[in-house]
DNA sequence: AACGATAATATGTACGTACATAATAACTCT
DNA sequence: AGAGTTATTATGTACGTACATATTATCGTT
């Protein structure tokens, strides 16, 4: 499949032979990091438990420093995309902590996609590093303010009525539910920030029959009152429609950024709501 | 701020007084989970550390089902947004478990979102539940591929050349420094699927002028060959021009979703990329 | 050679202890 | 009362040991 060739599983090491007890430690970080006294005889009886001696001010080898100092050797090409690295063991003695240390380190390495691990196979490099952007997808008040900007929110339309077929489809409720249909304007600064049309189901969340969405944003009532354990979020492009170019005081077919929520408890279909975003939108990650 | 008035703070307990040797534990997962021998009278000073005793089949608490009975806690609104919880130990005492564990357990829900937790002050239920959709970004050939279509790639154009003033700025790069200018099409089954325009600093990534690009598309070698620190991503929704129109074989000013993408190694700018899609894509994420 | 049982092994995790750190609470002095 | 200092406390984490678990490697057996 890839270009490289690589038949028999072999550690890449290039750093410490075996100097099983090594004095010093290779650079964590630039910091030589000196554990003179490493492994103390073993002396591990004692009903005491003997603590690992530290020099005073020293600071000891931490996970995030090992996190770190795997993450330069990968990111120096040191360990390539595919390379099998040492076992926990071996860089816990290398770089002179715990393995638990080392596990640590290399489990948050591993979800944050730089490392695949498996028991008994070992650890290696990525080789494809499925880069994984958290997203955060905050209340939408909270991301304008965040700004520095005016939020303002209005309710445009609210009823309570049976639900359309997609509606149905999207929660698993029966076209002869109880359900809330809200439409309401989020601005910044007075301007259209977004627009949103949300089915939310009585059924599920009764409380929100008596809720005031004049005062609070749907969103924001049921994040605090309404918990759920599953949902689903979709992102895509589209053009305005006549009404929705007139609320976001834009002009027909303009490209706008929509983002599609569904959320559950449990197999209850709570809420499904379409958020239209003023054109010139962008959404953020760091990645 | 909040309607919710709290002016001390109070731990929300209402299970379990205090019965501090209490036999059986609160259901965790709806299991019973009765340990019934915790805390074996403190024998601890034996030189063979004395191991805590466990029934033979019967599962141990572990640290995902603390995380699934807090998370239940907090789903039946147990524990309300804002809420103090139990201490670490408390819970450990309650679920018989090691204060370890549970903070392994808390830990975790702290970067789900669902905590936030503060030295001293303790572990609350986070008010503003920020969710954090992990956004897989993978190499648009496993994504294609993975949904059992046919994947291929065309190189359009490249050209090494200086940069535009833009992707000056992008990358803080000179505007006569050594640069690649790609654009290539992606497919699936055979119809278009992105179109990616894309600027690579030769002088950081010296190695690319010599792939052969028309095999393998420039994301898939960058991954490979050229490591990144940091990155950013934005996500946008734009018109189709009338050239992108004609490459993605759908009609000028079609709504079109833009993903542009920037990496760095240090200080170094690496490559931008514009990513259009062709109309109906849809970006999906669990959340 | 194919197959199945068994051993070996790297990661996964629980636990108790010890100590670090940040933030609050309590206290002292003026 | 206000300011500065000290004690207290909940979380953060390092460490060693023990054991669990998932794979892979090995070794017989047919």
């Amino acid at each position: 499949m890839s270009t490289k060739t690589q038949t028999t599983p072999q550690t890449a090491h290039d750093t410490a032979p075996k100097s099983s007890t090594g004095g010093t430690v290779p650079a964590v970080n630039g910091m030589p990091t000196v554990t003179s006294d490493k492994k103390t005889t073993g002396d591990a009886a004692t009903s005491t438990r003997a603590p690992r001696r530290r020099a005073a001010l020293a600071a000891q080898t931490n996970w995030q420093s090992v996190h770190d100092e795997v993450l330069r050797r990968i990111h120096t090409r040191q360990w390539k995309p595919g390379d099998l690295i040492p076992k926990e063991v071996e860089l816990a003695e290398q770089l002179g902590c715990a393995r638990a240390t080392v596990n640590r380190a290399l489990r948050e390495l591993a979800t944050e996609g730089f490392l695949d691990r498996r028991r008994k196979a070992g650890t290696r490099v990525a080789s494809h590093p499925v880069r994984r952007a958290k997203l955060d997808i905050p209340v939408i008040r909270l991301e304008i303010e965040g700004r520095g900007q005016k939020y303002a929110y209005g309710l445009l339309y609210s009823e309570r009525r049976t639900p359309p077929p997609e509606i149905c489809t999207n929660l698993a409720v029966t076209p002869d539910s109880d359900m809330l249909h809200i439409t309401s304007l989020h601005l910044a600064d007075g301007k259209p920030y977004m627009f949103e049309e949300r089915w939310v189901s009585v059924a599920a969340t009764p409380a929100i029959a008596e809720a005031d969405l004049s005062k609070i944003s749907a969103n924001e009532w049921l994040v605090l009152h309404a918990p759920y354990t599953k949902g689903d979020i979709s992102f895509s492009a589209v053009l305005a429609s006549e009404t929705e170019a007139k609320i976001l005081r834009t002009h027909k077919d303009a490209p706008l950024f929509l983002m599609e929520r569904t959320t559950w408890n449990g197999d209850h279909g709570i809420t499904s709501a379409r958020l239209l975003f003023a054109p010139g939108y962008r959404m953020h990650s760091a990645i």
